[in-house]
RNA sequence: GGGCGCAUAGCUCAGUGGUAGAGCGCCACCUUGACACGGUGGAGGCCCGUAGUUCGAUCCUACGUGCGCCCACCA
C-alpha cells in the first residue's frame, strides 16, 4: 500500500544508490552511442543553481536516450581549478596560523593541496547525486590526475613544436594579489567612478609655441595664446613616472611646431620627445598623449612601433619599483598611494592644470576582485589565431551546430577576431609547464626531464661543449644545474580544453575514445563559450581532427525572481539543497526543465517549484487511486486492441503525449517535453480518465473493468517513463508497484508501442497505422463527453445551483445519435454533474436552464430554484459571444480577397465555423426567448 | 563603438501568419470513497508604439520607445 504522499528525503538516497550500484549509469548494449562530457566542476565549488539546471538538463538528456536503447555514457569529473583551489587553501593555512605557501615551499605546498583534495574537495560530486545526476561514476576523472595530465603535457610539448606555442615578453593581465598573470578573459571591465587628471609637461628650453584657444564657424583658429607646455590628461597620475613620449597625432596642427621637440617629465626630471603616432584622437582629451609603454596596452603598442623606451614602474605586488629612474620618495609605494602623491607633487609645482570627474572603465580580476595591472613579462602564449581556423570552419561546415543557433554568431566573432592566449600562471597548484631552461636560458620542451636532458646534450654537444662540461654543468658544478624547470604552470583552460577527449583515455586509443568520440552534445551556459567551449573546438579539431561535440545547447543563466544574477554579496542567492530538501529533487528538475525555454533566462521562484512539487503529489494520489481499484500492469497487455471506448480514448490521448515528448526532447525543448507531460497527467489523465474509469472500475466485475484495470495501468505506466528523465525518483519509487516487474525504471525502455516502425517518434500505433487514426472515433466520442461535462457544470455554478443538489436533465429531440451515447454515459453524467437521471423530451421544458453542446440542446428544468435574470444574463452573453464571432468571420467572407486568396481550406473552415455559431445562437435565443415568455 | 536578446493576464513566463495559453495570485462554491500539495466554475489580455508586407499580423520587415546582456584599448 502506498503512503499517503512520497516521501523524497527518504526515498531519493535509497533509490540512487539502487542505480548507482545496479550499474544502469554506466554504458551498456549495442546502441549508438550518446555522449557527454560534464563541465566539470571546480573541486572546490559547491552546487549552485546554475548547476543545478545545467546538470538537469544534461540528466534529462540522458536517461531519455538512455531508455531509448542508446549506449550512454555522461562522463563525469572535476578540474582542479588553479587559482580558485590555491586560494582556498591558502586561506585556511591562514585560517590554522599555519606557516606561509612561501615559507614552506613548492613541493609540501602541492602536497598540501591534495591533501585538501581528498579531505574536502568535491562536495559538488555528492550534491550532484542528490539532484540526481546519473553520471558514470566509475569513469570520474580529475584535470590533474595521471591520465590527463599526461595529456597535458603531449599537447604543450606537441603544439611548441608545431609551432603553436612560443615564449614572449609583452604587456598581460597581472593580478597584483594572486601574484600572476591572467588571460584577457578573466579580467572584468567595470565602469567605476574616476577622474581625469590634466597635467601640463613644459617643453624643453622654455621654448614656447602658438595655441589655438578659439575657433569661428568654419573651424578656423581665430585666437591663440602662447604656450611654454603641451597638455596632457590621464586617469592614472602614478604612470606618468613612466612615460616615454608624449604622441600627438600626425594631422594635428595645433602640436605641428613642437612635434620633434622635448619636453620635460615632471617629478621624473626625464626628457621625453613629442613624436606622432595615429593612436591619439584629436578631439579627445588635449589630443596629447603621454606613452607609458609598460603599463598600458595602448602605449604599449605605440611605444613598440616608435622604438620608445619602456619603464617598468611596479613589481608584482604593485608597488612602485626601487629603480635608479623612479624618484626615491615614491619608491615602495603602492600604486594608489603613489598616485595621490604625484597628483600633489604635480599640483605643488604649478603643472595640474584641473581635476574632472569621469567615468572609467577599470580591469579587475574576476577572482581576486584587485584592479589588474597590465605588466610586462615572460610568459608562454598559444597562437590561438591559428589553432581557431579549423575551429571556425568546423561550425561553418555544420559539423558542430549551436542551438540555439544565434550563439554561431557570438562564437564566430570571438573566434575571428581571437588574440593570444596567456596560458602561463604564476601559481604552483596546476600542471606544471614542460619547460627547462639551459645554463644560456635556451629552452628545451619536453613531456620528461629525461628527455629535455637528452635535448640539451644535443644542443650542446654541437655547441662545442665535451660531454664532460655537460656532466658538470649537470651536477651543478661551475655555472649551476643544467636544466632548470620552468616554476609556471598552466593556465586550469588548458586542460580543461583536453576535456572531451582527455577524459576518454587519450592519448591511448581505448575503445571509449573510439566509441564516444565526438560526443553527441555539449550543454552549458553561454558565459562560457569563450573559456572553455571555443577551447575545446580548438583542441579537438587539432588533435583529434574531429570537432568534439555535433551539438553545443547553450542554456540560459538562472537569476532570481527578481531577474537578478544572484550573487553572495545581493543576498539572494536560492541554494538548490535547500529546495531539494523542501519539495524533492524532482520538483526542482521538474521546474528547471519546464523552464528552460529556449533563449531566455530563468528567474526562479520558489512558488514555482512548489507547484511542481504538487504535480509529484497529484502523481503519486494518481497511482494510489490504481492501486486501490487494483489496476495491475500486465505484460500481456496488448494497447492495440481495447474495446472499451474510454480506453481507446485515453491510449490515444497517451500516444499523442508520448509523441510530443519525444519530438521536443529530440530538439532541446524541454519546457515543451515537460509542458506536454504536465497537462496529460493532471488535465487529460487524472481529471477525466480517472473520474470517468470510476464508474467501471467500482462496478461489477466483467471484461469492461478488467480491460480498464490494464488499460490505467498501461497508461499510468507509460507515464512513470515518460516522466522519469525529468522527475526519476518518484517514478522509479510508482514503478515498484507499476512497472514491468522485471527492471527499474532507469533501464526500462522508452514507450514506443506496440509496432516497432514508429519507434523514433515515440508514438504509438496500431498495425502499422497511428493511433490517432485507430482510435479517433472513441476520441471524438470522450471529447464530446468532457464537453457536455463541462457545459452543464458551467451552467450549474452560473445558476447558483448547489453543489449538493441533484437536478433534472434533459436531453431536447436528441436524435439517435446522442441517444445512444447518453444511454451509454447516462451514469457517468449523473454521477460528475450531480443530476438525477436522464430524460427526454420533444421541446425544452418552461423555466428550464438550456444548454447548447454541439448542435444539441440540454436543458435543466429548475423550476423554482431559477433565477430568470441571471438565466437570461448567461443566454445573453453567450449570444453576444457567438455574434461577435460571426461578425468576424462575415468581415472575412465578405472580403474578396480573403475569399479568393487564402487557402481554400481555411475558407473552408470559416464558413463551417460560421454554420455551427449559428445555429448555436439560433438554438440560444430560442431559449432565451422562451425564458423570457416563461 | 560593435553584437545579441527581451517587451503577451496582477506577478513570472510559454506560444502561434487565421479561434491567445500555463503556473502562482484573485473571486465563488465544494471536507464527492486518489489527492485541500485537492475539486468545480469564474473574473482578468488595444499580445509596447508607428509604418510596411499580406486576403489576414500578437507572430514577418523597418523604424521608434523602454529594459537587459556580451564584446571592445578612447588616454
Amino acid at each position: 500500500m502506498l503512503d499517503k504522499s512520497f516521501d523524497p528525503q527518504s526515498a531519493e538516497a535509497r533509490l540512487y544508490e539502487a542505480w548507482e550500484k545496479s550499474g544502469a549509469f554506466e554504458p551498456s548494449g549495442e546502441g549508438d552511442p550518446f555522449t557527454i562530457v560534464i563541465p566539470p566542476p571546480n573541486v572546490t565549488g559547491s552546487l549552485h543553481m546554475g548547476h543545478a539546471l545545467n546538470n538537469t538538463l544534461q540528466d534529462v538528456l540522458c536517461r531519455f536516450e538512455r531508455m531509448r536503447g542508446r549506449s550512454v555514457l555522461w562522463q563525469p569529473g572535476m578540474d582542479h581549478a588553479g587559482i580558485a583551489t590555491q586560494m582556498v587553501v591558502e586561506r585556511q593555512m591562514m585560517e590554522r596560523q599555519e606557516p606561509k605557501r612561501t615559507a614552506i615551499g613548492r613541493e609540501k605546498f602541492v602536497e598540501k593541496v591534495w591533501a585538501w583534495k581528498e579531505e574536502s574537495g568535491g562536495a559538488i560530486i555528492t550534491q550532484l547525486k542528490r539532484l540526481g545526476a546519473s553520471c558514470d561514476w566509475s569513469r570520474e576523472r580529475f584535470t590533474m590526475d595521471e591520465g590527463l595530465s599526461e595529456a597535458v603535457k603531449k599537447v604543450f610539448v606537441q603544439l611548441y613544436r608545431e609551432g603553436f606555442i612560443y615564449r614572449d615578453k609583452r604587456l598581460v593581465n597581472w593580478d597584483p594579489k594572486f601574484l600572476t598573470a591572467i588571460s584577457d578573459l578573466e579580467v572584468e571591465n567595470t565602469e567605476v567612478d574616476g577622474h581625469f587628471w590634466h597635467f601640463k609637461y613644459p617643453l624643453e628650453n622654455g621654448e614656447t609655441y602658438e595655441f589655438p584657444i578659439a575657433y569661428d564657424e568654419e573651424g578656423n583658429p581665430t585666437e591663440w595664446e602662447t604656450r611654454d607646455y603641451i597638455s596632457i590628461a590621464t586617469t592614472r597620475p602614478e604612470t606618468m613616472l613612466g612615460d616615454g613620449a608624449v604622441a600627438v597625432h600626425p594631422s594635428d596642427k595645433r602640436y605641428a611646431p613642437i612635434v620633434g621637440k622635448k619636453c620635460l617629465l615632471p617629478l621624473a626630471d626625464r626628457y621625453i620627445p613629442i613624436i606622432t603616432d595615429d593612436y591619439p584622437d584629436p578631439d579627445f582629451g588635449s589630443g596629447a598623449v603621454k606613452i607609458t609603454g609598460a603599463h598600458d596596452f595602448n602605449d604599449y603598442k605605440v611605444a613598440v612601433r616608435n622604438d620608445i623606451k619602456l619603464y617598468v614602474l611596479m613589481d608584482e605586488h604593485a608597488r612602485m619599483r626601487d629603480d635608479d629612474y623612479i624618484p626615491e620618495k615614491y619608491r615602495g609605494l603602492d600604486r594608489f598611494e603613489a598616485r595621490k602623491l604625484v597628483v600633489e607633487d604635480i599640483d605643488a609645482r604649478g603643472l595640474l592644470i584641473k581635476v574632472e570627474d569621469k567615468k572609467i572603465m577599470q580591469p579587475f580580476g574576476d577572482r581576486s576582485g584587485v584592479v589588474i595591472e597590465p605588466m610586462l613579462t615572460d610568459q608562454w602564449y598559444v597562437d590561438a589565431e591559428r589553432l581557431a581556423k579549423k575551429a571556425i570552419e568546423a561550425v561553418e561546415d555544420g559539423e558542430t551546430r549551436f542551438v540555439p543557433e544565434n550563439w554561431t554568431k557570438t562564437y564566430f566573432q570571438w573566434m575571428r577576431n581571437i588574440e593570444p592566449w596567456c596560458v602561463s600562471r604564476q601559481l604552483w597548484w596546476g600542471h606544471q609547464i614542460p619547460a627547462w631552461y639551459g645554463p644560456d636560458g635556451h629552452v628545451f620542451v619536453a613531456e620528461t626531464e629525461d628527455e629535455a636532458f637528452k635535448q640539451a646534450v644535443i644542443k650542446y654537444t654541437e655547441e662545442g661543449y665535451t660531454l664532460e662540461d655537460i656532466d658538470a654543468m649537470a651536477r651543478g658544478e661551475g655555472e649551476g644545474p643544467l636544466l632548470v624547470r620552468d616554476e609556471d604552470v598552466l593556465d586550469t583552460w588548458f586542460s580543461s580544453a583536453l576535456w572531451p577527449f582527455s577524459t576518454l583515455g587519450w592519448p591511448d586509443e581505448t575503445p571509449q575514445l573510439k566509441l564516444h568520440y565526438p560526443t553527441s552534445v555539449l550543454v552549458t551556459a553561454f558565459d562560457i563559450i569563450f573559456f572553455w567551449v571555443a577551447r575545446m573546438m580548438m583542441m579537438g579539431t587539432h588533435f583529434m581532427k574531429k570537432a568534439p561535440f555535433s551539438d553545443v545547447y547553450i542554456h540560459a543563466l538562472v537569476l532570481d525572481e527578481k531577474g537578478q544574477k544572484m550573487s553572495k554579496s545581493k543576498g539572494n542567492v536560492i541554494d538548490p539543497l535547500t529546495l531539494i530538501d523542501k519539495y524533492g529533487a524532482d520538483a526542482l528538475r521538474f521546474t528547471l526543465a519546464a523552464m528552460a525555454a529556449q533563449g531566455r533566462n530563468i528567474r526562479l521562484s520558489e512558488a514555482r517549484v512548489e507547484g511542481y512539487r504538487n504535480f509529484g503529489t497529484k502523481l503519486w494520489n494518481a497511482a494510489r487511486f490504481c492501486e486501490m481499484n487494483e489496476c495491475a500492469f500486465d505484460p500481456a497487455f496488448d494497447p492495440a486492441s481495447v474495446n472499451e471506448t474510454l480506453n481507446q480514448w485515453i491510449i490515444h490521448e497517451a500516444g499523442k503525449a508520448a509523441a510530443e515528448t519525444t519530438a521536443a526532447l529530440e530538439t532541446y525543448r524541454f519546457n515543451d517535453a515537460a509542458g506536454a507531460l504536465y497537462k496529460f497527467v493532471w488535465n487529460v489523465f487524472c481529471d477525466w480518465h480517472v473520474e470517468l474509469a470510476k464508474p467501471i472500475l467500482m462496478g461489477e466485475d466483467g471484461p469492461a473493468k478488467d480491460e480498464t484495470r490494464k488499460t490505467t495501468a498501461f497508461v499510468l505506466s507509460g507515464v512513470l517513463r515518460l516522466l522519469h528523465p525529468f522527475m526519476p525518483f518518484i517514478t522509479e519509487e510508482l514503478w515498484k508497484s507499476y512497472g514491468d516487474g522485471k527492471s527499474m525504471l532507469v533501464e526500462a525502455e522508452w514507450p514506443h508501442m506496440p509496432d516497432a516502425s514508429v519507434k523514433k517518434s515515440g508514438g504509438l500505433s496500431i498495425k502499422g497505422a497511428p493511433i490517432e487514426a485507430a482510435y479517433a472515433k472513441s476520441a471524438e466520442e470522450i471529447d464530446w463527453l468532457i464537453g457536455l461535462i463541462t457545459a452543464v457544470r458551467s451552467a450549474r455554478a452560473e445558476m447558483n445551483v448547489p453543489a449538493g443538489a441533484k437536478i433534472p436533465f434533459v436531453a431536447v429531440n436528441a436524435g439517435p445519435e446522442v441517444s445512444l451515447r447518453l444511454d451509454a454515459y447516462g451514469d457517468l453524467i449523473s454521477r460528475l454533474v450531480r443530476i438525477d437521471g436522464i430524460h427526454n423530451a420533444e421541446t425544452a421544458p418552461k423555466g428550464a436552464v438550456q444548454i447548447v453542446h454541439e448542435g444539441r440542446v440540454f436543458a435543466l428544468p429548475l423550476a423554482d430554484i431559477i433565477d430568470i435574470a441571471a438565466e437570461k444574463a448567461r443566454l445573453s452573453k453567450e449570444i453576444e459571444k457567438c455574434e461577435k464571432e460571426i461578425d468576424g468571420i462575415d468581415k472575412k467572407l465578405a472580403n474578396k480577397n480573403f475569399v479568393e486568396r487564402a487557402p481554400a481550406e481555411i475558407v473552408e473552415e470559416n464558413r463551417e465555423r460560421r454554420v455551427a455559431f449559428t445555429e448555436r445562437k439560433e438554438k440560444l435565443a430560442a431559449a432565451l426567448k422562451q425564458i423570457s415568455e416563461g
